[in-house]
DNA sequence: ATAGGGTTAG
């Protein structure tokens, strides 16, 4: 074998026909009499790999395709992925397409091979070698896998959970996600983690988690999953872990392993944790609080002194705590001071109680606190969250005038007479010691008031100016904002002048700022120049981050032409690359609806989508995606062939549509049909039955709409299409690398056991050029009317 | 210890 495999890995390449009939398998020939070996049309050898059999006869190419794929089927069922790889490999280096051959492959072979490695334990490193292989061919690892395979895997899987083989069952997940992998298919993946918790391997547990989008909420059930079992080590373990790996403070973790200390009597620990959390200048929320002084409901003192940071810590809805507090420091004569009241007033704001907090601010003032322009800053911005900018206005004009050296009012300045004399009384009332000094507004003063601007580009310029007179700088928040008023108000270009004048000021845009204007561009309906800042950005080493991605991706209108849905598709794919998890929700919606476009009855389709059976019905993520960009690459262009498989029929529909539409979008530009439109549905063994449901009703959906929808003509394939297949591409051939010389040594018991297997046949349909050209005729002139 | 810009569906 090793000999054969170092003839094929040399350059030189011969005919099939140059093949002696003798060393060819038997069974091979008892398929293949039908058609009769025609002699040597060409004798003249291919000699390199660029230049692909072209000139071989059809019956050679068939045959020695045939051949090749029953050789490389059997490479992988015995597990010999390395030769498997070869084989693929120099069928795809003679120009067939590698789905195409993919699709050939007797994917059961493929499966049962993975499975055969996964019980000798060899898997991780020889499946990744398989599906790092076969995707630099271009074929991707889940396209190997029919419903067959996947079942020999799945129950494979099965095993080595019932076996509780942990370390081995989730290696194998490890590996496998790291393909796109519908992982969630082969194990339910509360299972997995139930068995990592039973053998106490937080460690297993956690790794796994890490292969869902999901997994912060997966690392609390696994803390908590632990707890249970009073393993506080492994809690403790897994939290490590998830503190680790999350970006920012999961508060839910936290709250989770401080409920596992205490669930396991070790309240001493969920102390430290909480220290832990203090020294990285986290604040805790309530839940923590409310955990930790649970956890420590014993000992009275430190809950009393946990009680007593949260008033500092104030934050989202605690203001009902805050409040008390607060009540509590007034009845026992303790004034807060202005830190605590800010606290307090934003307590209040963030849960979007302004009343509440301007109460509080005024009684501040009441009691004789000292205000400062962060306390006035967090109330205006209540003020804007709450989209009251009017109040936000008055409140600034007060301050303005009286410096806040007495009360202040909101209302009508009418009122102020009342005011003033409440505030005599409060004089009288309050020991008066402090001296009011008046505070000047901030940069950020002014940036809250911008923002109250609403879509009023001109009053935000204004203010901008007015912050100039008053000796403050705008800073690149103040830009960003100008940017966002400017777009708001539908002047893109202004929007794009101001990011520009932004260097003659002395400012870098940052992120915020490019996402802020190409936010402004997405909502102008102007994906071009979004695109093109978010190239911008790269270009300046500006990193987009997730919102980034979010908003590029955000755009829900139709996009219009081919070249921006391969923009969009292409962002899909970096952002994934970068490592964020993009919501495929939008971009699916985008492409079906772009799909969709190509269908001339729109008003009766959208009836359909409005139905809502969509979400329902999309198989595993991203699949599609790839799918449809894929296709749509430019470089596709010559081949006109889909592979279905692994699709559901919605997305079987989308990918179709898909297609179309390219097809569409290149005749409008003058690149007229060239060929057949072949659809590959999957495979099949010759004669054997076909099941009704084996594709999930694919091929009756793609029917319809071929046949139906956009009345094309499709034709069938049954075993007559089998000799088109590459009928004008090349087929390698390697005549050292017999099968029976596989068969012979691979020594397995399959091999000479096993019942003749049948030749494979693609099910798959052919919508023909010509109807295809009527179809794109049809269209035009339903356009032009 | 307190403040300001871009986002997130079901």
């Amino acid at each position: 074998m090793r000999h054969a495999l170092s003839i094929i890995s040399s350059s030189t390449v011969l005919p099939p026909s140059a093949t002696p009939s003798r060393h060819h398998h038997p069974r091979r020939h008892s398929h293949s009499t039908k058609t009769k070996p025609t002699p040597k049309q060409n004798p003249k050898p291919q000699l390199t790999h660029t230049s692909p059999l072209l000139s071989s006869s059809r019956w050679d190419n068939r045959q020695s395709l045939m051949y090749h794929t029953k050789l490389a089927s059997k490479l992988a069922e015995d597990g010999r992925f390395e030769d498997f790889l070869m084989i693929v490999e120099s069928v795809v280096a003679s120009g067939v397409s590698a789905s195409e051959f993919s699709a050939l492959l007797n994917s059961k072979s493929v499966g049962s091979g993975i499975v055969r490695i996964i019980s000798e334990r060899k898997l991780n490193s020889v499946v990744e070698m398989l599906f790092n292989g076969v995707r630099n061919l271009g074929i991707e690892p889940v396209q190997l896998f029919d419903g067959v395979a996947m079942e020999l895997l799945r129950g494979e899987c099965q095993r080595l959970l019932k076996c509780g083989e942990v370390e081995q069952l989730v290696n194998l997940m490890d590996t496998l996600s790291g393909f796109q992998f519908p992982i969630k298919e082969l194990v339910e993946p509360s299972d997995v983690i139930k068995l990592c918790i039973n053998k106490k391997s937080p460690n297993a547990a956690t790794r796994y988690a890490q292969n869902f989008p999901h997994v912060e909420i997966l690392f609390c059930s696994i803390i908590l999953e632990f707890g249970k079992e009073r393993d506080l080590v492994s809690a403790l373990e897994a939290f490590e872990v998830s503190r680790q790996k999350s970006s920012s403070p999961n508060m839910h973790a936290y709250r989770a392993i401080i409920d596992v200390c205490g669930l396991c009597g070790d309240c001493m620990k969920s102390r430290v944790i909480y220290e832990e959390l203090l020294t990285c200048n986290v604040n805790p929320n309530t839940y923590v609080f409310n955990s930790l002084m649970n956890v420590n409901a014993r000992d009275l003192n430190y809950t009393l002194h946990i009680y007593k940071q949260m008033e500092v810590l104030a934050d989202a809805k605690m203001w009902k705590q805050a409040l008390e507090i607060k009540e509590d420091m007034v009845s026992s004569c303790v004034i807060p001071d202005t830190v605590t009241w800010s606290s307090l007033i934003r307590a209040c704001a963030n849960s979007g109680l302004i009343e509440q907090a301007i109460k509080l601010f005024d009684e501040m003032l009441q009691a004789g606190g000292q205000p400062n322009a962060q306390c006035l800053n967090i109330l205006l911005h209540s003020c804007v969250e709450a989209c009251q900018y009017d109040r936000a206005f008055r409140l600034f004009q007060c301050w303005k005038e009286t410096g806040f050296q007495q009360t202040i009012t909101d209302n009508n300045p009418k009122n102020s007479e009342e005011y003033v004399a409440v505030d005599q009384v409060n004089k009288t009332c309050c020991v008066s010691t402090t001296m009011r000094v008046p505070f000047r507004p901030t940069t950020s003063t002014y940036n809250i008031l911008m923002k109250a601007c609403g879509t009023d580009y001109y009053r935000a310029k204004a203010l901008m100016g007015e912050m100039k007179i008053l000796g403050l700088s705008p800073n690149h928040i103040s830009w960003s904002i100008l940017i966002d008023i400017c777009g708001g108000s539908g002047n893109v270009a202004g929007a794009m002048h101001i990011l520009r004048s932004m260097h003659e000021n002395g400012f870098q845009p940052d992120v915020i700022t490019y996402t802020t204007a190409i936010k402004v561009c997405v909502e102008n309906k102007n994906p071009k120049l979004a695109f093109s800042l978010f190239v911008e950005m790269k270009k300046h080493q500006i990193k987009p981050n997730l919102v980034t991605y979010n908003t590029i991706l955000r755009a829900r209108n139709r996009y219009g032409s081919l070249l921006e849905v391969q923009q969009c598709l292409s962002v899909y794919q970096h952002m994934r690359k970068a490592g964020y998890k993009p919501n495929d929700y939008y971009l699916k919606q985008l492409i079906e609806e772009w799909c969709e476009g190509v269908i001339q009855n729109r008003h009766e389709r959208k009836d359909q989508v409005a139905s809502g059976r969509r979400e329902t019905d999309f198989g595993p993520e991203s699949l599609l995606l790839e799918k449809v960009a894929e296709h749509l690459q430019e470089s596709n262009g010559e081949s006109l062939s889909i592979d279905l498989r692994g699709l559901t029929k919605v997305e079987a529909r989308i990918v179709v549509l898909a297609v179309l539409r390219k097809i569409k979008e290149e005749y409008i530009t003058g690149n007229s049909v060239k060929d057949d439109l072949l659809i590959i549905l999957g495979v099949q063994e010759l004669g054997a039955r076909i099941a009704k449901d084996e594709n999930g009703g694919v091929r009756e959906a793609v029917m319809k709409l071929l046949q139906h929808d956009l009345e094309l003509q499709v034709l069938s394939s049954g075993s007559a299409t089998r000799d088109n297949i590459r009928r004008d591409k090349g087929i390698p051939v390697y005549p050292n690398l017999r099968l029976e010389e596989v068969l012979d040594r691979s020594g397995s018991s399959q091999a000479s056991g096993s019942p003749a297997r049948r030749p494979i046949i693609l099910q798959r349909l052919r919508v023909t050029r010509e109807s295809l050209y009527h179809w794109l005729q049809r269209k035009m002139h339903a356009s032009t009317r």
